[in-house]
DNA sequence: GACGATTTCAACCAGGTGGTTAAACCGTCC
DNA sequence: GGACGGTTTAACCACCTGGTTGAAATCGTC
């Protein structure tokens, strides 16, 4: 009987972290591409300890034991869930980062790129937060792995504001600090959607609020950076 | 026999938040101390599915059943840390807000405070982040009547920006999104620990990387909000 | 020191959890 | 048809969890 769960390696076997936007698990089949669905769904809502089984197989319409035939069980499923919703994620920082003439186009095309990925990938955005509350051991090695990648997004990111301070375009500043800054005002408030929500409940729908907040991310971080 | 669980009424009988920095809950037994530190490392560092009731009393070095005891269960234990943790951490916010005579003084200020406040309770911020990713059924409540209260931290620094904008101190901006991006800027990075300790592990220790943090944080949105 | 109230404890319980199993199903190739 | 591989199912299990109990120890007080 050849082992189902061995669908978890052909995507450790490549080396490439290509920032291709595309998500959806080719290798995966129907049912397999529905059990993930539900299981990002379960984990990013409840987090991993929150989750049930019971919960993620009712959701894709099948019988508990089909998870842990396709998947071994809870750890190896989250961790499968979670390694794709990291490439999904590190995808759609690359994606944000297009070429523009000035600093100032591809610093707005980021923040605006970033905002509306999470937007509509909200659950990704909760369980990889979720994981680093939790302590984050899943954390390490993808970022890791990431980081030490030579055209991974982040460090494409870094080079790109390391020039613009070459070229007097903004002030001189840490880039690392400069991305984490950037990075936190486009994600925090979803990650703490609920206490956003009771503070701003009077000012209009969510949908509203977000756009507005991208304007304001942008003018703050952009004015914040601007040289002397 | 009285029952000891009426302990969470005296804390709900005042209708004011006082911004006052003390925390220790003082009608709080030295048993029900130990048992609250105990939850509240436990919550804060597993979240309120991960948390066991058995390693919190083995923390509190007391019986599980005296959990039961003074706390009538899981979810009454929880809702009282979440609470007093929640006021503790408001009336750090209205602690970081001291009267300066310039807006620059009082955003260091501001920074350096809640910064610093963090860092020393890491396992707060855990705590109620983790509870809004979880669905924030408990955030709503608390930050609604918080909200509402005249006097209360939020409020104040809203006034406080918006009197800066009309003294031309700073450019015209909307206080709410203001005050979220610093928040943001300030909280995020602790929430996300394990990604950015993994990032930035060759710059150093935490506590310096902290430190370089807030100076950065207080550049950008200083700038950010610099009158044209 | 007796007595009642409070505090502590070991043992126990019901329910839910992840996980397993053995049999049935179903298309396909001989 | 029937053997065979991958797939699906219902029933089942061991374990862990939060929660309970009733009795024993401890304390305050007269």
């Amino acid at each position: 009987m050849t082992d189902p769960s061995a669908n978890t390696s052909p995507d450790d076997t490549d080396g490439d972290a290509t920032p291709s936007p595309s998500f959806d698990v080719s290798e995966y089949s129907e049912t397999e591409q529905q059990i993930f669905d539900a299981a990002l769904a379960e984990f990013g809502r409840k987090g991993k300890d929150g989750a049930r089984m019971q919960a993620i197989a009712d959701s894709a319409g099948i019988n508990k034991a089909m998870l842990h035939y396709y998947f071994r069980g809870k750890d190896q499923l989250y961790a499968d869930v979670f390694r794709h919703t990291m490439q999904r994620f590190m995808a759609s920082f690359g994606a944000s980062l297009t070429e523009a003439p000035t600093f100032e186009e591809t610093l707005r095309a980021f923040i605006e790129g970033y905002v509306s990925f999470v937007r509509d990938n909200e659950l990704c955005v909760r369980l990889i937060v979720s994981e680093n509350l939790a302590g984050g051991t899943l954390v390490a090695e993808h970022v890791r792995r990431m980081k030490t990648t030579e055209g991974a997004p982040p460090r494409v990111m870094v080079d790109r504001i390391q020039a613009a301070v070459e070229d007097g375009d903004i002030r001189p500043v840490d880039p690392d600090h400069t991305i984490l800054s950037i990075v936190s005002t486009c994600i925090f408030f979803f990650a703490m959607r609920p206490t956003v929500e009771v503070l701003h409940e009077d000012a209009g729908d969510w949908d509203a609020f977000v756009t507005s907040r991208t304007e304001h991310i942008f003018e703050l971080i952009y004015r914040g950076l601007a040289p002397r």
